[in-house]
DNA sequence: TGTGCTCGGATTGTATAAAGTTTCGCCTGT
DNA sequence: ACAGGCGAAACTTTATACAATCCGAGCACA
């Protein structure tokens, strides 16, 4: 029933207009089309999806509130730039959070939900077969939302989708280049736990999962030069 | 530096008008002056505050995305009527983000700190005391942001101000009348626990004031007849 | 008497126009 | 040559006007 308070907010197939600008923005961060940074003009956006600046406006706004955007006053609305202590604090929480949800998704399992699963893991090898990265990265995240989706619980959904965000753009800030092929397949190894109904090791795969995608990251303290010039000075 | 990043969207004190109808609303909503399902006009707000529709619009659909307003689709804006399950996931999530959170804030306690969590704690003996109950149930759900803010973890900050602002509507609606004094101080005894450094006191007390919460609360499934006819034809 | 329909008022959704701010180029003066 | 400042263009912010939708009163009719 919780679900059904969202449903005319933030709907995934909400036909209206401000949900498509939403989303396709969305899906061009969350693909890495969009770097961080960008600039994300009214009146570009607008022409792209034959809208008014006011529908653009809502949909920024709400894009700001999921931390992928920032607005700032009477500049404009940009591409986020999540600092290293931001990406500590994101993984921080789904470390405490994914780990919970993967529990109740267990409550929650039927045959239904083990073939959304299936299907899904088959789409990201497809993905990763083809070598296509976007796909890949943007099937990777909604891995974890399929999850959330499936525990039911709204608020942890929630949460999560704000997370999985902000965690697009941190990988794409800060992995490593030197990162191992990266080919071992967590995902497939999660539902395997799901689908024996095994919490315990349901909770652990999610959990060293999200522990070695953050050790794929370089979070030096101090990035880049401009970055750190940005950071001590928009104090 | 993640707090910084919000200064400008959610800044506690930013002066610009939006932001004054939204914690003007905010707080009417956490005081209980506004009821759940109270309809929430945008002339109506527009002519209080002295704003355009526009500004009073920006300012609803933060509530929205923050879950204490329903925005229905060409009906208008409302005080959103959380459901027994809706309760029951706010609690579950607080359950499982405030002990870690207040763990984060011994780690960053402070004389400075204390300071300011010892004069909150003067401020609600002060409400209670004289009864001021609009005061008491806000500076109680003030007491945990005030944690949160201490643990320096901007994104647990946020979801727990949408937690926060959720359980003032839950408490509201499902409260029991019966509830004994409910004058055992939790806060204080957290308090103290955060002052010895001693997180484990600190993350026990912290569940247990959670759990009593809720022990307080009358979560039937089904509450009352129009409510369930609500639920169930509102699919 | 009660049910169903239609029309009018009220309210929200969207677009556009007016106002304010920032930014960047250009020009002047040293 | 270069720093500083003026000014125009571009953009965001806010207000307002127009269109679309919903709700309810009143009426017709069974």
């Amino acid at each position: 029933m919780a679900a059904k308070t969202r449903q005319k907010s933030d709907a995934p197939d909400a036909s209206d207009r401000v949900s498509r600008i939403r989303e396709g923005v969305t899906a061009a961060i969350l693909e890495h089309r969009l770097l961080p940074g960008t600039k994300l003009g009214e009146d570009e956006i607008g022409e792209i999806y034959g809208a008014s600046r006011t529908l653009v406006r809502t949909a920024l706004q709400q894009l700001a509130h999921e931390g992928i955007v920032n607005i700032e006053k009477n500049r404009g609305a940009f591409v986020a730039h999540p600092t290293p202590g931001d990406a500590r604090e994101v993984f921080e929480a789904r470390r405490l959070i994914e780990p919970t949800i993967v529990d109740h998704a267990i409550d929650a399992v039927s045959p239904a939900w083990l073939d959304r699963l299936g299907q899904h893991l088959a789409e990201e090898r497809e993905a990763e077969l083809r070598g296509d990265a976007r796909a890949s990265v943007r099937l990777s995240g909604e891995f974890h939302k399929l999850v959330a989706e499936m525990s039911g619980h709204s608020i942890y959904l929630g949460f999560l989708k704000e997370l999985i965000a902000r965690s697009s753009l941190i990988i794409l800030l800060y992995r490593r280049h030197d990162t191992p092929a990266c080919g071992t397949d967590h995902h497939a190894g999660i539902v395997a736990a799901i689908r024996k109904r095994d919490k315990q090791a349901a909770r652990a795969q999610m959990l060293s999962h999200l522990r070695e995608i953050e050790a794929e990251l370089f979070l030096k303290d101090t990035a880049a030069d401009e970055l750190r010039l940005a950071d001590v000075l928009g104090a």
